[in-house]
DNA sequence: CTCTCGATGTTCT
DNA sequence: GAACATCGAGAGG
């Protein structure tokens, strides 16, 4: 299982290592995991794409806690986003968990979901509804206790990895719509959108 | 395949 | 009021 220590780096850098790792959660006594497949990086006081750039408010203040531990929010009213908080503590920094492959409990997935295949897990929202994470992981640390965490599994060499600019973030200012602080593995079906 | 639009709770552009 | 780190349905090519 991954330590604090391991959330306690860069923020591009948790994004990038965290892909090929497995995502754990257990919901309602059943054991769920998937191969994290895509990330973007959010953080600092100088990202104005971050939700913690213009200071704490009661739906981020999880992202100003300790590293490892998680930060879910609702957005558009209606769909949650995991995000996993990274370095020290009180710096609004989180890593996106936008894309992952179904490893274990892919048929309690696909009747959450009402959707075949890709369609499980191949966003953000689409994710924490197939492994049922919903606010109430808001702020927990990541571990047995809380029911969600992540594990090592396979190690990705340089040349699987892609990284880009990041998703629907197109109210923020030019200069960090343009920062490349998504990364994706290369070819796979469970990437949100293709690029 | 593409594009548009509605859903709906919280935050602030 | 408007916008939002999204998704899915429906219309049109």
């Amino acid at each position: 299982m991954l330590e604090p220590d391991f959330f306690a780096q860069k923020t591009p850098q948790v994004a990038r290592e965290l892909l090929g790792k497995k995502l754990v959660c257990i919901s309602q006594g059943q054991r769920l995991s998937a191969r994290i497949v895509e990330t973007e990086a959010y953080g600092g006081m100088e990202d104005s794409a971050c939700h913690g750039a213009r200071g704490k408010t009661s739906r981020n203040q999880a992202m100003f806690g300790p590293p490892g531990i998680a930060y879910v929010y609702l957005v558009y009213g209606m769909h949650h986003l995991l995000n996993l908080v990274t370095e020290p503590v009180e710096r609004p920094c989180a890593v996106l968990i936008r894309g992952a492959e179904p490893l274990e409990g892919e048929t309690i997935m696909a009747a959450r979901r009402g959707k075949p295949g890709p369609l499980l897990t191949n966003g953000p929202a689409k994710l924490c509804q197939a492994l049922g994470i919903d606010k109430r992981f808001n702020g927990l640390a990541l571990g047995e206790e809380s029911g969600l965490w992540v594990e090592n599994h396979s190690h990705l060499p340089e040349e699987a990895v892609r990284r880009g600019p990041r998703i629907g973030i197109h109210s923020a200012e030019p200069a960090d719509i343009a920062r490349p602080w998504r990364f994706w593995v290369r070819d796979n079906r469970y990437v949100s959108k293709v690029s």
